[in-house]
DNA sequence: ACTGTTGTATCGTAATACGATGTATCGTGG
DNA sequence: CCACGATACATCGTATTACGATACAACAGT
């Protein structure tokens, strides 16, 4: 396609500017984990735990899911989730039901601590979000990173 | 719906939007910190090495930094920073130079070998960024966090 | 009922960020 | 130029947690 590019990849090479924008984004990213996670640990939770209430009571259409839903969402091994609830649920914060189709699943849901809990973070995370969103927003190169020479210059 | 409600922190409560929306965000960062960690294990290197040449390449006006300059950018305490230079350093990715003008000062700056694999890796993660706009756009309520009820998309 | 697939759970292991602590270098006042 | 506190880097032992390997339970199709 593009006769272009002397890189193996076909990628463009980055100039310092793509990557000290790379960098602030990723920093930002790492701030926004540091507060979220100081703020979480604040009410007893490890971020985990947060990540998981989060994912339960964000889950597109519905207030629980399964293990694997999670684990998906949380991009964890399904064991690792299993683990991760049983901390969770160790602390009041989610519970275990029965799905009635299928057995084989597990509903996790939270309790009612785990709501008050939740809803309380968030809108600190909420609050927080908007006042990191100059770093957090993503470094949008003009195009498809692919036309010649990058960005600036 | 009650209007009245007891959130004594003065933050209005979310809707279950406003908490799919963070919630979507929160796992976007997840699948993209995960997406990065394949990559760059592909490549020998761990995440938090990554982090570091990021870090290093992409410090703004420079291309290196010293520990505690690298311990403010990755959220980390000073001497967790100690500890991945020298893993980092015993894979040939960084390197240690003195400063000349303060003695207790450390450079940390990145290797032939180090900058070879940082732009290699930076282009990937680069592409997959893009890919990831829509996902890791922030969720961005129609202004400060106070207003009534969250937009209405 | 048999078999392959999917979903959840258990156990031992490895990786890493941290607190506590130690050492070198700097800057400044006497 | 020496003493002192502050700053910067380094070392060690510990605790947390995600993982691979493995096991068990329930489903679906034949």
């Amino acid at each position: 396609m593009r006769p272009m590019s002397s890189e193996a990849d076909g990628a463009a090479p980055l100039s310092k500017r793509d990557f000290e924008a790379l960098a602030q984004f990723r920093s930002g990213i790492r701030r926004y984990l540091r507060f979220s996670e100081e703020t979480v640990r604040r009410d007893g939770l490890t971020p985990q735990q947060y990540q998981l209430l989060l994912a339960l009571k964000g889950f597109p259409g519905r207030d629980w899911a399964t293990v694997r839903e999670i684990a998906e969402r949380l991009q964890l091994r399904h064991h690792s989730v299993v683990e991760l609830i049983n901390r969770a649920q160790a602390e009041g914060l989610v519970e275990r039901g029965p799905d009635p189709d299928d057995k084989r699943l597990v509903r996790v849901l939270l309790t009612a601590v785990g709501e008050r809990v939740l809803a309380r973070l968030s809108a600190l995370h909420r609050a927080e979000l908007h006042r990191m969103r100059s770093v957090l927003t993503l470094p949008l190169w003009s195009d498809p990173p692919d036309g010649a020479g990058g960005s600036v210059a």
